[in-house]
DNA sequence: CGCGACACGTA
DNA sequence: CGTACGTGTCGCGG
């Protein structure tokens, strides 16, 4: 820390308003510099722009960015180049999120010859042209600044940041907060008790806010001094060379000595040395600097800083605009939020024409509404409380039904009040498999009812599902934001504060009313405007063909799923205790051998901490680059323990990191499941059914997808996962795994067509195995141990895509073996290589891949001008129809499962999914006819060119029944 | 406190 | 420079 820091941070003696520190203790001119403390005035704040420094810097950033990968193409479709309209928006809309002004301006440097360049032709020379990209952006940037109401002020003959600087002297007269955003070190002189310069680091959003204390600590000279200095040292980027030789260092040495550079050169004389002459000599060159770099202040300009309170945007200026130039929702939505919402966005409540919510209180009042109209029902359900006891699923309280149509109507029954006969119609109503129903999140909502007893029965739509297999890589499925995007509709905007905005006087919590009006009116309006929804999902699914991927697949699966969930799967608490503690004990044994090689204690689970030890102060090799430095991952450390003495520091740090590591993962594990494991000793996941871009399931809260099972100390966790105590009648006797063998290799078979290969998995002798014997030229039987494991690990890397390069890193092999391995491969398996060729060309031709069932995944940078981008959509077209079908095959198998145990009066249950695997719960004396359903139904979920193999096995815990 | 980066578990 | 996920920790910046 400096000397200046520290006198500035330990100061507090100071009156008010104004610091005093001293600077440069350390020569023989020390000097006290004032440091005014700035003024904060959030009513009146002003952020004056220059706005061609800031666009600059944007097309640079932005630029490079996409040439140099990570970054998209900033190009619109007919050519037309946006970097620096997208940066310069998105950098002001940061600007004003994060300072929030009240005022803003912006001042753009106009053509044709300045005050600077009369005087001095050389003013800013010696820069590249600007880039014919750059051309056409800057009227555009004015566009949306006029679309925005931000007034640009310019003058003739000046540059912006006289305009900025005038500006600033009159706001902070005006006593406003100033904030000035300059690319220009000349704007430092504006800075005093009332102005800041905000100065963009390596790339515009990477803000640097310079105050007067900034500046004395950087340069060493107060803010009003800067140009004094920067007269001196000269300033490369306006071609304006200074006295050669002399730094910032001197510079602020003879400042803080002889005041500024009138004073300075009046007693050049005394200055002794090369430094001194140096001065004498660039005289002319130091006063012109010092003229060149005095901004103007007093500039005649006709704006009025009150006119240039923030306005609210004109939304239909700026939407064509953006439209124009391509930009995408999320700018859009940052520059609303920054800037203030228009009202005309806050759409008329979509007229919906839905009357009053009724309130059937009797049975027959809901059987006539039930019976009043036809078309589905949308159907939502109302809880009251958030935390319920129900493990696994939440209380239900009311529901919401409505329909739509010609005569939108909505009702509300209140589920906590109703008496038994109402909820009986209801119930008859909920089971009818005939009456339509529309259900946003379906599994849930079956959830609730299920464990209140009711059926439910007839749903032909859940736009979560719907929505997702029209568009499987969205992030979310929130029914306002799917309302919006496919009809425009802005339905009940979500009020942001209480039920206390609506009016109401204030009532003790348990007096409150349930539902808050405005809330069972925003639901009701959902729930109509829903009904539109569902139908133009249902159209869009039927133009692409997976209508029946929702309704024979998706929707019944979801009722599935939902069983799983509730049912949970038995922890053993005790085991869980257990392992924690020998976990517990592994891992501080591991933390004192690692600590016991170094000096100071580190932190190993900070990558930065890390890197200090292992290649700092331990001197290991460098290892992969990563954005923060070198790599720490556990391929890497492994590499590093082959390289390193065993009898050195460094050799035992490394394996007491990956010690350390190993038991703090598992730890970490048993944890989540100690604290997620409910009332019922029983873990409940949650299946997510719309996360996955390729059709696979996802688990969370907590993620049962993804419990250790390749190393020893990893099954012990499977072995928590027990059969469960008997109850509700029923005597659970073990678990059973059923899993796919080789799923995805065998789908690659069929969707390639591949002889060899089919003939491979019909052969019945071990994949890898077989494959081996082809590659290598050998018998099956002499195929070695390595040469297994490397035609393994190829075949799997063709299902995501690998590169030679990939495999050879993989492998830890050459390059060169890696690709002759590669080609060995496609020698002997042809149409292996046609046909994931292929299906990268029909991606991008089709803009989307398709499993065999036809759900797709669109992957639009398939085109991309960015090769990052455009490699990994290629490895994802490689990917998604194979994991994809998979996850379609097994989705299937649950459903016939399900049927089956049902057809059959099995008590057993599905527990859980894992991509390939399921886990059933047993009930005593099922098991024979348990796995014989699992074979048949799992076996006979797809009609392949190879069979589908099924391993079963059986055990008092999961990992007992693993195989 | 939110968020990105990192590391690492599964299929 | 191998796909698809979820979770925990660290450390940054607000």
């Amino acid at each position: 820390m400096s000397e200046t820091t520290q006198q500035i941070l330990t100061d507090s003696s100071s009156e008010a308003g104004v610091r005093t520190v001293i600077v440069g203790a350390e020569t023989d001119h020390p000097v006290e510099v004032e440091i005014p403390r700035p003024v904060s005035r959030p009513d009146r704040k002003l952020l004056l722009v220059d706005g061609h420094s800031l666009a600059f810097r944007a097309f640079f950033a932005l630029s490079r960015a996409a040439e140099y990968g990570g970054g998209p193409a900033f190009v619109t479709s007919d050519g037309r180049h946006t970097e620096a309209v997208y940066g310069f928006v998105n950098t002001l809309v940061k600007l004003v999120r994060e300072q929030k002004p009240t005022h803003l301006v912006v001042s753009f440097d106009l053509d044709g010859p300045t005050l600077r360049s009369q005087e001095y032709e050389e003013y800013k020379g010696g820069r590249d042209e600007t880039p014919e990209e750059f051309h056409g952006q800057v009227p555009q940037i004015r566009r949306i600044l006029d679309a925005l109401g931000v007034p640009v002020v310019t003058a003739e003959g000046h540059e912006a940041d006289d305009v900025l600087a005038t500006l600033a002297r009159r706001g902070a007269e005006q006593d406003y907060e100033v904030l000035v955003f300059s690319g220009d070190r000349d704007a430092f002189q504006m800075i005093d008790d009332h102005v800041t310069v905000v100065y963009p680091g390596r790339t515009p959003s990477d803000l640097k806010h310079m105050d007067a204390a900034a500046v004395v600590e950087k340069y060493k000279v107060p803010p009003r001094h800067y140009p004094d200095l920067a007269a001196l040292t000269g300033e490369q980027a306006d071609n304006l060379p200074g006295v050669p030789g002399v730094g910032a260092g001197f510079a602020a040495k003879w400042i803080l000595a002889y005041g500024d550079v009138p004073s300075l050169l009046e007693h050049a004389d005394r200055i002794k040395g090369k430094k001194g002459e140096a001065l004498r000599e660039h005289r002319a060159a130091v006063e012109r600097n010092r003229r060149l770099n005095r901004l103007v202040t007093d500039l005649g300009l006709d704006v009025d800083l009150a006119d240039a309170a923030l306005p609210v945007p004109d939304a239909r200026a700026v939407g064509e605009v953006f439209d124009d130039l391509e930009f995408g929702e999320g700018l859009r939505n940052r520059l609303f939020d920054a800037f203030g919402r228009p009202q005309d966005e806050a759409a008329p409540p979509a007229d919906l024409g839905l009357g009053e919510v009724a309130r059937p209180g009797a049975a027959d009042e809901l059987q006539d509404w039930l019976t009043a109209g036809d078309g589905p029902v949308v159907l939502r359900a109302l809880h009251r409380e958030d935390d319920p006891e129900l493990p696994g699923a939440r209380e239900l309280s009311g529901v919401v039904l409505a329909r739509g149509g010609h005569a939108p109507s909505a009702v509300f029954l209140d589920l906590s009040a109703a008496d038994a006969e109402l909820e009986s119609a209801l119930a008859g109503w909920l089971a009818d498999a005939g009456r339509a129903k529309i259900v946003d999140g379906v599994k849930d909502v079956w959830k609730s009812l299920s464990v209140r007893g009711l059926a439910l029965e007839g749903v032909v739509d859940d736009p979560q599902l719907s929505a997702y297999l029209l568009q499987p890589a969205r992030r979310s499925y929130e029914l306002p934001a799917l309302l919006e995007e496919r009809l425009g509709l802005a339905v009940a905007p979500a009020e942001d504060s209480g039920p206390a905005a609506q009016g109401q006087q204030e009532l003790a919590l348990e007096e409150q009313p349930w539902p808050d009006p405005a809330v069972l009116r925003r639901e009701a309006e959902l729930a109509v405007a829903t009904t539109q929804l569902s139908e133009h999902l249902l159209d869009k699914l039927a133009e692409t063909h997976q209508t029946g991927l929702l309704t024979d697949l998706e929707l019944p699966l979801a009722v599935v799923l939902g069983r799983m969930e509730l049912a949970g799967i038995a922890v053993d608490p005790d085991g869980v205790q257990v392992l924690l503690d020998d976990f517990a004990r592994v891992i501080e044994q591991a933390k004192q051998e690692a600590h016991a090689q170094i000096a100071e204690p580190v932190n190993l689970g900070s990558t930065k901490q890390l890197q200090q030890v292992m290649f700092e102060e331990l001197g290991l090799p460098r290892t992969k680059k990563i954005k923060s430095g070198f790599t720490t991952d556990a391929d890497a450390v492994a590499e590093l323990l082959t390289r390193t003495d065993p009898d050195s520091k460094g050799h035992r740090f490394l394996a007491s990191l990956l010690a350390y590591r190993d038991a703090n993962k598992l730890r970490q594990t048993v944890e989540g499941l100690q604290k997620a494991i409910a009332e019922d000793g029983r873990v409940h996941t949650t299946y997510m059914q719309n996360v996955a871009a390729t059709g696979r399931l996802s688990s969370t809260n907590p993620n049962l997808q993804n419990i250790p099972v390749r190393t020893e100390e990893g099954r012990r966790i499977r072995a928590l996962f027990v059969v469960g105590r008997p109850g509700a009648g029923r005597e659970y006797e073990q678990l059973l795994t059923a899993d796919y063998s080789q799923i995805e290799m065998r789908i690659m078979a069929h969707l390639s067509g591949d002889e060899a290969l089919i003939e491979a998995f019909r052969n019945g002798e071990d994949l890898h195995r077989f494959v081996g014997s082809k590659i290598f030229g050998v018998a099956p039987e002499e195929v070695t141990a390595a040469m297994r494991s490397k035609v393994k690990a190829m075949s799997y890397g063709l299902v995501y895509g690998l590169s030679s390069f990939g495999l050879s890193k993989q492998l830890r092999i050459p390059v060169d073996e890696a690709r002759t391995l590669m080609s060995d491969y496609f020698t002997r398996f042809g149409a292996v290589r046609d046909y994931l060729r292929g299906v990268v060309e029909q991606a991008r031709a089709d803009g989307y891949t398709a499993t065999i069932d036809g759900r797709r995944r669109y992957l639009p940078d398939l085109s991309s001008d960015n090769r990052q981008l455009r490699a990994m959509a290629e490895r994802a077209a490689l990917n998604a129809p194979i994991q994809g079908s998979a996850a379609d095959i097994i989705k299937k198998a649950m459903l016939g499962v399900d049927r089956r145990f049902t057809a059959e009066g099995l008590s057993s249950r599905v527990l859980l999914q894992v991509h390939d695997e399921l886990v059933v719960e047993v009930v005593r004396g099922e098991a024979p006819t348990v796995e014989r359903v699992l074979r048949e139904e799992m076996g006979g979920a797809a009609e392949l060119a190879v069979p589908l193999e099924v391993n079963v096995g059986t055990g008092r815990s999961w990992h007992e029944a693993a195989h």
